[in-house]
DNA sequence: ACGCCTTTGTGAAGGCATTCACAAAATCGC
DNA sequence: GCGATTTTGTGAATGCCTTCACAAAGGCGT
């Protein structure tokens, strides 16, 4: 979970622009913060395709959500849209921008370059979307030296120095498990705030630094547990505990004896 | 009701839920699923350092989230804690991977093997929390034919066959966004109902299949838009191009000219 | 047997998030 | 001009999730 920043200022004024505190732009939900991130997407390709003008409702589908939530997001970051008309693409697309912090190309430091490392070094969907990858790092001497992707490997042990010249402040962990704490320490002391962790481990930080992590086994397992469920399978019933359950096929209820 | 939290993604899902068979757990909040397998992980790491009993205190560190929140996320799956004790570590692994279907180990397709979908193909990851990588597919030809990881790529023309054949529930997309949607097609037609989606785009699939994305740009964009607020840059706040924006040092708040 | 101490399981309360539904705003055709 | 038409922006309602806080349950020592 992510530190306890964000939303709480319970700004008495609407969520309207307007005289808000200097250090706050007005509070995004975090839930809305996370699809800004496909309606930009989305925003991006219709640009590409020359469409100048898109309503909530055609927007909303591309996106795969609901237009309402749409609209109600987008009421975020102010007041953009035309009624009847709908919103302006590119006006959008630079509001959106603006909000995520992407204005400036944001440089990442990645770490660990096996596998997966070498595979996010040349990912080119970093870059279109606003990141600048500005440094590999590993530990590995067989690595460290090499050109990949136009960049030289450098040694973990620089992390700090390399932080500081390349203003990081957003790093990509994909080393493995046992090493991630490590690497996760060194990063926070040497300034970054915000880490993107591929190692299966909960990473501990001071509050002010910003931990996602992308667990792909976790996802496979909620996908099974729906996938389990659709196919209903009568198992379980192994409950050893004090609790017994029985169907109730004509309406589809469960009754719990315990 | 089951139904309507399968979503998550692109496609508002009408579950169909049929006659729900006699497991307990019926209702696991989506909430508490996503982080059952933050659990799991959790708890096979105590087991295998030999710890018997954990108290819901010491679980929750270990999985980064609050006590309380494990103690009723637990308690959906039925009563496996013993009060003043804790709970027993297999008992409660056991129960976790049973709701979460992984009892026996699943099927899993790879379709694409490019970059990134060979660090998929040779991640351990997989194997030890559940999954088998029963099939890797991809459409190039010189792909198709070499081994890889002890499995021979396969053309996707042979999808529907292979996912009959090995029964297969679950896939893994991992091909270039343009070519997401066709092989999408082509694996709920084939009678696939769970994906895991790494292109950068919306899949459009029937109400019975269950999609998951993992979109890395945009988990950075997220990343950055708290690293915006952090590092509090009050110039940015109001951000429009049409509009000007005064601080007012004084009140702390900010003026808002059009 | 009996209190003491620990820890669970869960009502209740409060916050967020989603969705509905509609008035207000803007354009367009006439 | 002006009414018809479209589509936004948003109160209000609803539901989901988190957190609090505590009674009940179980083990343990004496
Ligand atoms: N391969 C995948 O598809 C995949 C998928 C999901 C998650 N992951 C996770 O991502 C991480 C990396 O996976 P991988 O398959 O690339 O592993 P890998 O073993 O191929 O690569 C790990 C890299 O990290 C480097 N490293 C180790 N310790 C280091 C340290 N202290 N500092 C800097 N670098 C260090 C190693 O030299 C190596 O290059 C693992 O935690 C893995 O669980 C991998
Ligand atoms: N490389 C990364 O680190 C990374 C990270 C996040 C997301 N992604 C996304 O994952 C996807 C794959 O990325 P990549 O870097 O591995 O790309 P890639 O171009 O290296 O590999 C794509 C593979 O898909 C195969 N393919 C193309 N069309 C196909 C079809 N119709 N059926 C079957 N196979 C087909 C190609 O032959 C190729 O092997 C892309 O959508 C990309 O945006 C990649």
């Amino acid at each position: 979970m992510i530190a306890q920043r964000g939303q709480l200022n319970a700004v008495g004024a609407t969520v309207d622009q307007r005289s808000v505190p200097a250090t706050d732009q007005r509070s995004v939900p975090e839930a809305t913060v996370a699809r800004l991130a496909t309606y930009l997407r989305a925003l991006i390709g219709l640009g590409e395709h020359g469409v100048a003008t898109v309503s909530s409702e055609s927007l909303a589908t591309a996106a795969g959500v609901n237009s309402a939530k749409l609209r109600k997001d987008l009421s975020y970051l102010g007041s953009y849209g035309v009624r009847g008309v709908g919103y302006d693409v590119s006006v959008l697309t630079e509001q959106i921008n603006k909000t995520l912090g992407l204005h400036q190309n944001r440089a990442v430091a990645l770490i660990g370059l096996g596998h997966l490392g070498q595979a996010l070094a040349g990912y080119a969907g970093f870059a279109s979307r606003g990141f600048r990858i500005a440094a590999l790092i590993d530990a590995h001497p067989a690595l460290v030296g090499t050109r990949l992707h136009g960049l030289t490997v450098q040694h973990v042990d620089e992390l700090a120095d390399i932080v500081r010249r390349e203003s990081i402040a957003i790093a990509v962990v994909a080393v493995p498990a046992a090493a991630a704490q490590d690497v996760c320490d060194r990063l926070v002391s040497a300034g970054v705030t915000s880490i993107l962790n591929f190692a299966p481990t909960v990473l501990n930080v001071p509050s002010h630094v910003d931990v996602r992590k992308v667990d792909l086994a976790a996802e496979l397992q909620i996908l099974s547990f729906h996938d389990n469920r659709k196919s209903g399978r009568p198992e379980c019933a192994g409950a050893l505990g004090a609790e017994q359950s029985l169907a109730v096929p004509s309406t589809g209820k469960v009754a719990v004896v315990r």
